[in-house]
DNA sequence: GATAAGCTAAGTATAAATACTTAGAAAAAT
DNA sequence: ATTTTTCTAAGTATTTATACTTAGCTTATC
């Protein structure tokens, strides 16, 4: 049986590591070609050698994040199976990933059995997300489903402004325009939400990452 | 010279095998007295064994978190030093452990000679929180110093049902009390958060974590 | 050039929140 | 047993937010 080719990016160390030595547990199965600290040099890697079946990759990474590497490789169209490994098991982050195209998501507490699973599953064409990190896209998709579409750039600088305790009038004097304008906004941004004010308003957009 | 004795606790595999991988980098300085997947287990290992130095402490972990760990470390009065290794950039993580008695705090882009010369620094009685980290730490200080203190649970839980949407009347009617009691509750948590509006009260208590 | 999306603004009425304070009863802590 | 904290509640005036709509102008997008 041909193994299969295996990459990993991520920008620390420890975790480079650890990956590698959870792959070590099936050696037979993988044959790691790479291991790289940033998305530029996985691209770099690219230019001279073939691209592996399987990329084990880490979101929250310096300068390219984990969502731009799989964006770029969607635009290239490369023909290869994306396993997002992160530490958060945090549900707009997941939900994210599965939207731009990742092929699996695996929490930070795997072991080396259930990332060969993955690996496995990914690379016969199935998806693999775990029950638990499927429960936790389902809570962010059920305040999405209510969210008619996104907010607008204006939408979100006034949302800040909101979260920083502002009111209507002070936020209208500081981006100069009208009282009634700021409460358009709001009033538009609780439709999209379907919230009821602006402290629901606030605590939703916050735990979709609208705000931080 | 003495080797440094150091145990390591965290719940996934990955994690511990990444810093077993660090520590290997300088051998010669450490010896690695136990890896384990749990507090429970390490404190099992100290009834017959004598303590590490270093204690290399993950926060998340299910049953037994770390900051159980350090607390009972604290408690049984045990003299060794702990540095916390976590996922969480999160000023109020850090500032937790900081408070419980961790001497150390290292985010996840640790590496081999980060993770030593912070290992040495505890070891010699200094503490290590990274300028990023201690700059987090800083963040929630800044909003907790103008705190006067903590919720009160009656408090927490009409604070709640304020991030959920609900008004004043709608949470009096739920907890069969007066509106007016509602009132005072929410205006006695904007006095002690420092906030000017619902909306900053909703935004800052999940800054601060009082509500998720 | 047409279509869609985003930003701007307003009318009118009602509901809710906020600013300021004070204070008694109950529960918890010491 | 006493002190402290928490929970409860209210008065009055003012400010702010919300409900429900409509709509012109500007800026992207195709």
């Amino acid at each position: 049986m041909k193994k299969i080719s295996i990459a990993i990016i991520d920008d620390h160390q420890l975790f480079r590591d650890g990956l590698l030595s959870l792959l070590s547990a099936y050696d037979d199965d993988y044959d790691l070609i790479g291991s790289f600290n940033s998305g530029a040099s996985f691209f770099e890697f690219l230019e001279k050698k073939e691209s592996p079946d399987v990329l084990l990759l880490d979101l929250t990474m310096p300068e390219m994040d984990g969502f731009s590497v799989i964006e770029k490789i969607k635009k290239k169209k490369l023909k290869l199976k994306i396993i997002v490994l992160s530490m958060h098991d945090d549900g707009s982050y997941i939900l994210k990933a599965a939207r731009k195209g990742a092929d699996g998501y695996l929490p930070k507490n795997v072991d080396a059995a259930e990332l060969r699973e993955a690996i496995f599953k990914v690379y016969d064409g199935e998806k693999h997300f775990s029950a638990e990190i499927s429960s936790r896209m389902f809570d962010v998709l059920s305040i999405e489903g209510n969210m008619s579409s996104k907010l607008t750039p204006k939408e979100k600088e006034v949302l800040l402004h909101i979260a920083k305790g502002l009111t209507t009038k002070e936020i209208a004097s500081k981006l100069f325009v009208s009282s009634r304008t700021i409460e358009t906004h709001r009033l538009n941004m609780m439709k999209k939400l379907n919230v009821k004010n602006s402290s629901e308003l606030i605590s939703t957009a916050m735990k979709l990452r609208l705000i931080k």
